[in-house]
DNA sequence: TTCATGCTTCGATGATAACCGAAGCATTGG
DNA sequence: CCAATGCTTCGGTTATCATCGAAGCATGAA
């Protein structure tokens, strides 16, 4: 049964991160759903026979995607059920408030600030989002361009979009992924607003006091 | 979580029963389930902790139905994500010819003759189908209001779509749902073409001799 | 070759939850 | 009032399955 399937937490939040699209190696879904490899590799098997998640082999990798869209609209609605009972659920795992607060998503912000900024962004008209997909506004471009030095042609990718929601691990809400994402916690770093937690292995993201500053003059007003 | 509800097999019974609108008592349900009252107790207790379902006390009785058709149409597309994986689910016996042909599914019209419906509609241009999506034309509404007197503002409602798209368990293709699948539906009924199998808990319908011809002038050329 | 990495399989443990018997409420009928 | 029905709660048993340590296999790098 699919439902099976979806109803363990483990197999769930993996399924979460794997929302946006993305393809993700069986390692990085381990450390999404705080397990294990061994535990995820049994899950991941499982997904697999039930025809959630399709395997894509490169190299010492196996690549892990949902199998298409239908799948993503089922769990959507799976988590409005959810949403619509009071069951927003709260997540078992790390509970490292630091985790919580900011880390990195791959290559972008995520965590609460991540949430944020791009809640601010959408309310400031800087980029519109319809669903799943964000575009940047010409306001949007400007802005990047006066506080962050980032020009429209360092975001161009042959395939990458510039902008893309990515469901959020802890919030349960969109943050911004895409190359401009990337180029954001790009120049957070460069700026020396905040630093990857030195800690191997570690994904938080740790903020100076001027760097939080800058960031919520920048972003902070969304709330 | 939602989906851990939905993927007890005792409990997806229960759910599947209840999937064409009925109402239901606790002891029915432990009935469909093959599982005694406690236990049935026990996981109607859950189902409606989760919000799927929704209690109606009634004398000595407890009636279950499903929620509202959100509720429906996640599981029927879980049902549909099953059926892809050749999970398909035993009980619902596919023997019956009769429950082939004609069935509702939920609150519309299923089975062969649902399924030859929308695809007579698609290729008569009365909707247009784009993957789930599902629109009705313009010409579309002439036909219903000339043919069977729906008119477009029968069919306005808050939450639910005019048409979905919903995927048939025995046919493996696209049936139509949605408050114009209701509203066809119970019009069959009215003017007699139609009627639902009085065998209590059958979800057969059964088409007059003239309401099965009706139905072929309207919709029958499509194959 | 040898070593490291990424992932899987094996085996054992532990926690969760489905299940039923028995007893307890509540409602209806006599 | 008592008896019957419909359903729930309680307690104890059982079985499933998620989990992890250890070992095994495959790929890529040195």
């Amino acid at each position: 049964m699919v439902a099976s399937l979806v109803g363990d937490p483990a197999r769930a939040n993996m399924l979460t991160a794997l929302m946006d699209g993305r393809a993700l190696t069986a390692s990085e879904l381990a450390q999404e759903a705080g397990i294990t490899p061994q535990t995820a590799s049994s899950h991941l098997a499982k997904l697999d026979a039930g025809g959630l998640v399709e395997l894509e082999k490169q190299g010492r990798h196996r690549y892990y995607r949902l199998t298409d869209p239908d799948v993503a609209g089922v769990l959507e609605g799976l988590a409005g059920l959810a949403a619509r009972a009071g069951h927003m659920r709260v997540r078992t795992g790390p509970k490292d408030p630091a985790l919580r607060r900011a880390r990195v998503c791959y290559d972008h912000l995520a965590g609460d600030l991540g949430v944020q900024m791009l809640e601010s962004m959408k309310t400031q008209r800087l980029v519109r989002q319809k669903k799943q997909e964000i575009e940047l506004t010409a306001e949007g471009e400007r802005f990047l361009e006066r506080n962050l030095q980032i020009s429209p042609d360092m975001l161009a990718h042959p395939r990458r979009p510039v902008c893309k929601a990515c469901l959020d691990w802890s919030e349960r809400r969109h943050h911004l992924a895409g190359t401009l994402g990337a180029a954001l916690m790009t120049r957070f770093a460069d700026l020396k607003w905040a630093a990857r937690d030195p800690a191997p292995g570690s994904r938080v993201v740790n903020f100076s006091r001027t760097g939080e500053k800058r960031f919520a003059a920048l972003f902070g007003g969304g709330e």
